[in-house]
DNA sequence: GATGAATGAGCATTCATTCAT
DNA sequence: AATGAATGAATGCTCATTCAT
């Protein structure tokens, strides 16, 4: 039973993202903040000023989520298509998995795009860190490459970082493509990713 | 001065999805759409039962401007990359000329995905629309490719359904980071997609 | 297929008086009104004033249906409780019948309790109209009543005046409390009736 | 100046029941309980989260003022029609008089009727309470028939919950007829249901 | 006689926010 | 730290009515 104000607020925090990530944050009102967190309305607000700075904060914690973990060297792991593909995977999977524990719950739909969408919306500094978190997938892909190129499983001529830049913008495009057009479930999104890959390596 | 049904019925359709794409579903209402279209509220309840019967019917527009001509032969006119870029930039200048035409006005922010997005979110079956124009574009971007190779500038072995599909993944990943991460007009997007497909040839 | 002013009119008005006996004068919009008429707006304007105008005539048209039959002695018809019954029971039957006849279709819900406060509430001046066939109706009871005296089947000093106005208030009594309390169509109300003048006939 | 939730909740329901009673319970806008509570919509909404919400809270009200004394015993009281009459009028007045001190002001129109039936329309479910009502009436109505018949004020063979259940429809009939046909005041009624009674007891 | 386009007031309801306790 | 009472602007929608054709 939580009660440190540092767990409150952590509490509210937690709850805030998951309902934004579902639903989006226009369609969260302080009544499903506080029937989701068993706080009052007043509890929220004590803790952040306006609905606003509560999803500045929320974003943070996505966007520090969404990090590629620094303890690894893609370009030592990386050494042919086969496991590229795993461990892009694998990554994904236990950003994933971290995710639903920090959460401490299952997330049904996760709707990332509506998030940062309606978050830049709300406040257009944002688009800073969504640049930054691109950045960072970004580069961790090309080390990726760097480790195939080191392999000498990269044609002659390809350039790493086009190459990460171009497979980004695949993987943001097909995860996009199938938010519009399929019903879809956090596992789907992997399998997705993983056919994607293998697209790729097919035309690279 | 628009009087008869068709040209009203027009006019608040276009200034819906004039609307819509600009802001979002979501944060037009009928008090936007009453100012817009100089119209009451009560004439728009006339031609649409509701707010989301208007936005199914503005998606049909929005869906009917999205649609590759076809009156042209793409596997005829690319026969290298110089022919496919200007012809895919044309196209789409094209489109998007004919858009600002038949909306009769510039329009400041074109967020098609935030409307997707809304749109299949109030009506899910609005998916099967998205997946068909989705199709469209990837038929077209296949037949581009297959102009490239019947020209010999393909490499062999590569297939035209496979690198469509990437190319797809690759404009709609771009465009949709640059929503999220930059500040962008109309024409920005023209340059990011001629820049996207100059890009796309280097790595293939 | 009715053209003639005529039968517009009366289509007009067989309309409204089933659907504000069905639902209530309140819970009728205009739009009910064209749905089920076939008729436009305008035209049930051109008709009727005003919705106020309109329910003025639909409650002559009820007050007209509501009458008792002229051309019937009840003073030589009833002569002991069997009878009487039984002409009461027939006498409301064919009313029912000849309505529906009228309005050329069943009614589902006959509730002409909200439809009478609601009229009056309307048009206060309605009160005059109600209160004319409440008497008729109380004289009509008076007859049967004085049919029984005829024959000898009264008790000795009960006067049929009195005891016409007191079934009356016990027949719109059940009926106003068998609405209030019980799911009850047409049929229903004439058995309620039946049991109501058997037992009003074991307390007399 | 009510401060407390409490007092506020009491002052909504009291404010509510007294113009459903009046006016109907459909005539009610939001606008007319803001006006005459002095609270604003969004604390009337902090209440009760609909107005069918409301009508349910004010109709239990309703009908917590509707039973008869449990504290009394008619069949000792009622000994002949003269104290018939003068319990039963005493303890509608009572009623009355403890129904307009608990709203704490006078109620011009007392609709009892369309209020009941709105509310039934509102929520079907709301005929057990208004059925339960009734059969408390009657109930009450029958211990004052018993007490004739104790002490011999009773025709033989005459069944006291017979004559309850024609007497209740009687007095509702007689309401209702009222309220269909004449400007009436409260007072209005009790001196109707005093000639009821009195000419109820000249048949039987 | 008849249509239906157009109006604008009014409705129940939701929402983020403030603040006394 | 935390509650929840209270606010009032805004939302989507319905309605009776008007009127040019």
């Amino acid at each position: 039973m939580p009660k440190s104000p540092l767990d409150t607020k952590a509490r509210i925090l937690k709850t805030a993202l998951l309902l934004f990530l579902e639903k989006g944050y226009k369609n969260i009102s302080y009544q499903d903040l506080v029937k989701n967190t068993g706080l009052s309305k007043g509890a929220i607000y004590h803790y952040f000023a306006s609905k606003e700075d509560l999803l500045l904060a929320v974003f943070d914690l996505f966007s520090a989520g969404s990090g590629q973990p620094a303890d690894k060297k893609p370009e030592d792991i990386v050494t042919d298509h086969t496991s590229f593909r795993k461990f892009y995977i694998d990554t994904r999977m236990e950003q994933l998995k971290a995710f639903k524990a920090f959460l401490g719950t299952e997330i049904a739909n996760f709707n990332w795009v509506l998030f940062c969408l309606e978050s830049i919306e709300a406040n257009a500094e944002l688009k800073g860190t969504v640049s930054t978190i691109a950045k960072t997938e970004v580069d961790f892909l090309e080390k990726c490459f760097t480790g195939l190129q080191k392999n000498g499983n990269l044609p002659k001529g390809k350039d790493p970082a086009l190459l990460a830049q171009n497979l980004y913008y695949v993987i943001e495009g097909a995860g996009l493509v199938m938010f519009l057009t399929e019903d879809k479930r956090d596992e789907d999104f992997i399998k997705l990713f993983d056919k994607t890959l293998d697209n790729f390596f097919k035309i690279i």
